[in-house]
DNA sequence: GTGAAAGCGCTAACAT
DNA sequence: ATGTTAGCGCTTTCAC
């Protein structure tokens, strides 16, 4: 199906220059004390018979091989990538290739044995870094450094990149509360990760602010996917006395709770207030109230943080906060306003 | 900054339950002839110290792996989603894990002696296979299967999944025509690929069929990103004949012509017929006219290939051609057609 | 059923 | 300036 030639090796360059192995892995690895014929000599006949390093056997060897991994448990919703986008760039700047590791599904991944299987795996061998999306764990045992992206741990055994999720959910939430607002639903995101429990409690405390005790009932589990946020989002809009607004802990779910509107004839601004977090493209489309995070800015923050690390600098900060901003788009803001001071 | 414990290795493990490294990596490798209870007591050993195995010196000595890769030269531009939602699908259906690799940049890639350093550092070692988007070379030294994306080479070397290039933009060109346009422009794609030759083959001969000859005016050179587009679009649309309908090679092309006409104050489809090959999601939410290929059916049919090559079925086709599909969006058709019988 | 030993392709002392 | 040699952590004969 392709030439099978049976991959060459350095003994093969060292054989056919007529040299010894370390003269050609000298070569290899750009070290001065070779004479410059012989230097020539080796590169010609590395040309001549395609060789390439064996990853696997330098790996084994040397410490830098000027890669750097990124670890998602899936990498085919649109948080995943925002972030790949802003890795890819800072890799396009930088010295470095990236290997992205998936499984293609959170379901065969999310433990934090998992994590550190593939932490292990990667860091322990073929790559000089790693940056994880929204690990659970909140410490690895890792001899490269490791950043993570949107994990804020309470105390993490690693440097971290993620938005304010307090803040961003708070704004979100008193901007609702502005339009008059009084039941608030709250599709909530994956319970293990930190950044939800935030967004839940900025949604609390907002509440609290304005004097509006927790309802229960207004509040729904969901993991982040949209086939949650769909469902919970019937379930309250369902209900006896419905929300006049929802805020949904991400970008999905908020995807999911437009759909179910959608189906219930419910027009968003006009008839359910609408807000979520996370700034995928899709939801300027749909004119879409949103929390930026600025995601992939994360991710290129987190590669630059990472870069530095594997240089060897000791980085102070440990844990980096980058700006959320409400996104109001459409006329939302009036026709809610109206509405809701109507009811 | 994280716990910089050594990891621990095989020989740990060993020293650890008493035993030796072969019966170590017996259990480790689901050998049979480890008594049970050997087993059990080093799978506990094993739990306890937390091992996991160095894919690099794994790779080193056994075949599989249960890793394949993916080769792209950037993975920040929706092409490049498109295919990884493919692929990914197909790795969360199977047993493999997915290793995507990049450079973050073409302009840090592109050439076929590239594309086969990064072919013989994955496949000669870690991955059991590897999926290559659109790659420039129609032949590749590996000792393991290789599945090619998006390039109908002429003699492949390699299976190949693409999708019916040339009776796509055919349908498109025949389109544009059936409104009555007579001047079309083209922005080509990149020249290197055959994809891109195809879909000019296809422009040509739909001409040719009604009896137009090839105008080089408006035929502009490309390379599939957006800002050629933007710029050949408004090269084309201030001539002193401008074209009344362009055709884009690809979608990313067709968003820069998309931003010329805009800025030129030129209504799309009133003023400027637009259709672009490809099928990303913000050509929906633009109602811009296109050829949808089914770039994610790609990535995942490619993937499932790959999958059955490493279980070493031999396969009789090389090459899949998966459908394209003219996809009219909004009221273009109506009001070109008066547009263009009007001129 | 288990251990000893060879060696995968490479790099890094240590010799020369 | 170059060759020799000892492993890196693992799998795999081949003994016992």
């Amino acid at each position: 199906m392709c030439p099978k030639k049976q991959s060459v090796t350095i003994q093969d360059v060292a054989k056919a220059a007529g040299v010894s192995v370390s003269t050609v892995s000298r070569v290899l690895n750009g070290k001065v004390d070779v004479s410059s014929v012989t230097q020539e000599h080796i590169e010609e006949t590395i040309q001549q018979l395609g060789y390439t390093s064996n990853l696997a056997a330098r790996s084994m060897r040397s410490k830098r091989n000027h890669l750097v991994g990124l670890i998602m448990p899936d990498i085919a919703y649109p948080f995943a990538w925002e972030v790949m986008k802003g890795v890819n760039r800072a890799i396009a700047e930088s010295e470095y290739d990236l290997l992205v590791y998936t499984r293609g599904d959170v379901r065969k991944y999310g433990t934090a044995a998992h994590e550190q299987q593939i932490v292990s795996l990667l860091n322990g061998s073929i790559t000089d870094g790693l940056l994880i999306v929204a690990p659970v764990s909140e410490e690895f045992f890792s001899n490269a450094p490791i950043v993570s992206v949107d994990h804020l741990a309470v105390r993490p055994g690693y440097p971290s990149v993620h938005s304010t999720n307090y803040e961003g959910a708070l704004e979100a939430v008193r901007y609702l509360l502005s339009l008059g607002h009084r039941r608030i639903g709250f599709i909530s995101g994956r319970q293990e990760l930190i950044s939800s429990n935030r967004r839940f409690q900025a949604y609390h405390d907002a509440l609290a602010e304005a004097g509006i005790s927790l309802d229960q009932n207004l509040i729904a589990p969901g993991d982040y996917t949209t086939a949650t946020g769909y469902t919970y989002a019937k379930q309250l809009l369902n209900l006896p006395q419905p929300p006049s607004a929802i805020f949904a802990a991400n970008d999905q779910s908020a995807m999911g709770v437009y759909q179910a509107a959608q189906e219930m004839n419910l027009r968003i601004p006009e008839d359910l207030s609408l807000v979520g977090f996370d700034n995928i493209p899709e939801a300027a489309y749909l004119n879409l109230t949103t929390v930026d995070q600025f995601i992939a800015e994360m991710g290129y923050q987190a590669a630059k943080i990472l870069f530095r690390l594997i240089e060897g600098e000791t980085l102070e900060t440990k844990i980096q906060q980058l700006p959320t901003q409400l996104v109001i788009r459409g006329s939302c803001q009036v026709l809610l306003s109206e509405r809701a001071s109507a009811s």
